[in-house]
DNA sequence: CCGAATCCACAACGATACTG
DNA sequence: CAGTATCGTTGTGGATTCGG
């Protein structure tokens, strides 16, 4: 996908359209904020501030923007409650869940080669 | 891993530590042009020039910024022909072939929810 | 051809303060 | 509690240059 780059067929404008969007998207999603929040929110639905805390070093700031960001990709669902004071939860979309999937995957690949990173560290830094 | 938070266990202080570790790692790992190189590496090995053609929109600094910090990894191996001109060959190694596993992952989540996510942005945006 | 270093514009981010 | 806005700082990344 976001690598291929010669094509003939005659629907190449499509083609090109659609890959750079899905580069475009590719690049919006591939931040560590966005994949720590999915991360965190896994099957349940957080509040705010429940996120705050589990995703720990981010500020306010960045959670809701990446949550709004999440949210127009249609990644995660905000359901405003009108009490006061207010609460808000976001949930994981049918998406959302997928995506997570992936990045399930890219945590399994920390794990696992966490040794072989430490020693290639070591050695590089010599 | 990266959500983990609370523990019990008498290995607390080690479980803590590598989790911290994991969380680095993956806040390293986890930007875009580290991705689209992993990407565009796939299974050949390509030149400096070659990638720098093929991960289109990268510029000569973001490139070797990135790849000396996947080499430092143990991500991709970095192999220097003494010719002249200097030929420089960079591959995925082991551990990096099996991250591409989950960026592949990524990919195709991208292609399966393009629709799903442009009508999304639509509905955000109004 | 590849890489490192410098310079600098501008985006990202944290802190703070204010609203419903 | 959650969100927005502003401000000041830091950092990121592009352009350029020089060096092997």
């Amino acid at each position: 996908m976001v690598t291929k780059q010669i094509k003939d067929s005659p629907d190449d404008a499509d083609l090109t359209r659609s890959d750079s969007l899905a580069r475009e998207i590719f690049s919006e999603i591939a931040n560590k904020w966005a994949f720590l929040i999915i991360e965190s929110l896994g099957e349940r639905t957080l509040r705010f501030s429940e996120l705050r805390n589990k995703v720990e070093g981010i500020s306010h700031k960045m959670l809701t923007q990446n949550l709004r960001m999440l949210e127009r990709n249609g990644l995660v669902e905000r359901k405003v409650h009108p009490t006061v004071p207010p609460r808000v939860e976001y949930t994981l979309t049918e998406a959302g869940r997928a995506l997570r999937a992936t990045v399930d995957g890219m945590c399994a690949w920390t794990q696992r080669y966490f040794g072989h990173i430490e020693a290639s560290r070591h050695r590089f830094d010599a």
